[in-house]
DNA sequence: ACAATCCATAGCCAAATGGTTATGGTTTGA
DNA sequence: TCAAACCATAACCATTTGGCTATGGATTGT
């Protein structure tokens, strides 16, 4: 049902595919060229991989002339983060702190 | 590197694995026939996810005569909540907001 | 005692996955 | 103008993955 947890669990279970993610992540907007120079593999393989990272919304992709220089969409994270808050109950416990915390302030 | 990160993501990539500890996570504690009976698919099946997902830690199970008793173990997803504390900017600014929030409570 | 139940493992198979090299379209620099 | 650089796609391949059926060991109920 949920397409959006499918696709980011998908991306993110390949080490590699992670590696990019967080280089993205550390050290901002990449050229294909530079990521495959930091990657271990070929570039078709970075641009494959990128790719799916696109399509879970992780990545977007900004052309200029013949460079494409991609960066991290973190919002994409949240079905991630979504789906932890349901399942996992050391999780729900936080959030729940937090609300609490919270509606407290309010008061 | 860091193994228990890889399994947990690894485990978790997969629909009908997530549907199990899904169900653990919200009814509690099943047997394998109560977990095929909700399944799609066969109790081998079953039986080879719910390794996987031992293997990351993310159930543990109690044999009791022929029945052998899984539930979930939610503390085996920090590593994934420590991940994305890494490297989801998202998630980085929210856990700062309750950071700065608690400190500030404490004054 | 013995049939039935519960579950894990083995063995098999099709499909998905992650890698490679080859290629070609754009864009840039000399 | 033309060679080189950047990147995406195509075509291919080996391995992994997720499913199945078959089987067998252990436990339970009759």
């Amino acid at each position: 049902m949920q397409a959006a947890t499918e696709n980011v669990f998908k991306a993110l279970s390949d080490p590699t595919r992670r590696a990019i993610f967080e280089h993205l992540s550390r050290d901002g907007e990449q050229t294909v060229h530079a990521l495959t120079y930091r990657a271990r593999v070929s570039q078709p393989a970075v641009s494959k991989h990128l790719r799916v990272l696109k399509l879970a919304s992780l990545v977007r992709h900004r052309r200029e002339g013949r460079e494409t220089h991609y960066s991290v969409q973190p919002q994409a994270l949240a079905p991630l983060a979504d789906w932890m808050s349901l399942y996992g109950t050391f999780w729900r416990d936080r959030f729940d702190q937090l609300e609490n915390l919270l509606k407290r302030m309010d008061k």
